[in-house]
DNA sequence: CAAGGTAATGTAACCGGTTGCATAAAAAGT
DNA sequence: ACTTTTTATGCAACCGGTTACATTACCTTG
């Protein structure tokens, strides 16, 4: 059907193995013999067969992306498909491909993802954390499998996995809240059973202690995910008698609900409340006034889970790896306030 | 290494060819050779290989999606990814993998995507029209490789493709304008260049033929892609002797720079001026008000590529197809004017 | 009961590269 | 000039499945 490396061998005169050692630039080839084989190539259009390759080789230089998107829209899927482009980014130029993984289309098909760990499919794995557990982890280190996961597991794993650095994100945002004046600052997470979101707690509770405040219960508060919670907690907090000064959201839609609804009881922002949120989502940029956000590199991080992906594969050890990510902040028109309207050290309670 | 055909065969004293045929459920198989292999399979923990799979049928059951996204940011990457998304939704129930081909990585190792074509790596291909060239086009056709095109070709290409009907996007934001009364309206573009922008021309000038407005060439601009360009060209309108009422803007982040520009110069909206946008992304939703969009699904752009390219795999012919995607307009507050706003028919001008 | 047909299984070639080992030719050492 | 080493190339097995063809056993049917 297609020109092979017999073709290229008879064309050339040589043997398959001369052809295959040009191919694969062995140093054994004389320049003349290696001259000869490339003008056959070149004549007859050959290129080697991958299949017939990896076949040999036993592997496929290919290595999966796991996700498990639902039902994509354009507010959900940004996070990983930046990850998605770190790690192509990182392993393209080193001759791998990304395939990708959604375990919900897969289930369809029965055995999930592990199938592709099973029938060789791939020679790494980079996935989730959400979708880790113990009996996969388990069969994957018993056949040596490759893999890291993306965002740091519970306890009792011990696993190559990569991280943002979720308390250091607490701490920033608060810190420069405090730095800001502001007095009583509220934490909003998602739910803390997720383990991100109480490194974020940690993170708050460590900037709270380093200034000498100490955290009000009634200012911390989880389980908020969407526009509307945001709304809601935002007017419940400006009901109260003693209402915060300043919020620390961790999610960008939760923060921009409760901005409009500061908005919408007539506070000013940044003087009279105080908003800081997490990851650096469009919304933040354009609202008005412009979001705080902790911005958090995510293609470097799928950078960061790629070369430590290949590495396992090129040099397999026992010893497993975790890095942990720095975050920044984007300081935006919700925290800073203006110098003039700082009290000065005199004034102040 | 790992449990082969041969150890199964073995182990259940039959040949290596039995096994093969119970992996594929053959009918020529009795049921109880049948199950004393299958039970050797699983005290084995034998999975097939599937590098080996794919050697015999010289086929890889990948197809990939090639994409030319330079480093993302949460703004430009929403349009690959939902199609992405649907083309990995439609295949993977088949048995398919999806494999991510990013046009500026690869091409640092030399040949770009053509590679995944010739070193037979993938049973197919999805590409965008914007890495379309001739060259390429012969290369695949003389080769019987199967491939779709996301975006209609220009004249000269007789290719698989799929595209939303963007003379249908430009007409039913237009006439939707039209319907709510207003009477000068704007068209503002990308590149005229690009045959989509040129689609979504004609459909704007189709409704205005229509309705029998007739375009005035100074309401109509192109080259705008930022908050910033939309913004200026809003106050340029808004400085005009005659300005328009209403906009169509091809982009979202257009439109929402316009959409500030009039709100800073004290217009009303929708009452003085409306605005109507394409694509439906989440600051279109989210801001004040929020903006009508034309939404284009693109989750299902990618199912009918997948769907067309599937289909081409498995029976291969040589007539192309087309396929054009309806869109539906989001009306939202930029654009419905309020009934009682509306001038009754004896008050119009 | 022999001939013909069918169902179930085995044999071995094949897919297209890679590579250990053998070998031949050239270069170096004594 | 003769052995030893180095360099260049070929032979053939191998990677793990699939499948055309051969073979055997059993089942019909005249």
């Amino acid at each position: 059907m297609s020109v092979t490396i017999k073709d290229v061998a008879k064309a050339a005169g040589v043997s398959t193995a001369t052809v295959s050692r040009v191919l694969n630039n062995s140093k054994l080839i004389s320049p003349q013999t290696a001259e000869k084989v490339r003008n056959a190539m070149r004549e007859l259009g050959y290129f080697p067969n991958n299949i017939a390759r990896s076949f040999a080789y036993q592997n496929t230089c290919i290595i999966a992306l796991v996700v498990d998107i639902e039902e994509p829209t354009a507010f959900n899927n940004p996070y990983f498909y930046q990850i998605q482009y770190g790690i192509e980014k990182y392993i393209c130029p080193k001759g791998y491909y990304l395939m990708i993984a959604n375990e919900n289309t897969l289930n369809h098909s029965g055995t999930g993802f592990s199938q592709l760990v099973f029938e060789k499919r791939v020679d790494g794995l980079i996935l989730p954390v959400s979708l880790l557990n113990k009996h996969l982890v388990k069969k994957m280190e018993d056949q040596n499998f490759p893999f890291v996961i993306i965002g740091e597991p519970e306890n009792g794993y011990d696993t190559n996995w990569v991280d943002v650095n979720n308390k250091m994100a607490g701490e920033i945002s608060t810190t420069h809240l405090i730095e800001n004046q502001f007095q009583r600052i509220a934490f909003v997470s998602g739910s803390q059973k997720d383990l991100f979101n109480k490194r974020r707690l940690e993170g708050y509770l460590t900037a709270l202690a380093k200034h000498g405040l100490s955290p009000d219960p009634d200012l911390i508060k989880e389980g908020a995910f969407s526009k509307e919670d945001g709304y809601a907690l935002m007017s419940e907090f400006m009901g109260r008698q003693n209402p915060p000064d300043a919020v620390v959201f961790t999610d960008n839609l939760v923060a921009f609900g409760a901005l409009s609804a500061a908005k919408a009881y007539g506070r000013r922002i940044p003087d009279e409340i105080g908003i800081v949120s997490f990851d650096n989502f469009p919304v933040a940029e354009l609202s008005e006034p412009p979001i705080t956000t902790v911005d958090i590199d995510l293609i470097n991080l799928g950078i960061q889970a790629a070369s430590m992906l290949l590495q396992e594969i090129q040099l397999p050890s026992t010893t497993k790896q975790q890095s942990l990510l720095s975050v920044r902040l984007i300081k935006r028109g919700t925290s800073e306030r203006a110098r003039r309207e700082q009290p000065a050290p005199w004034e102040r309670s």
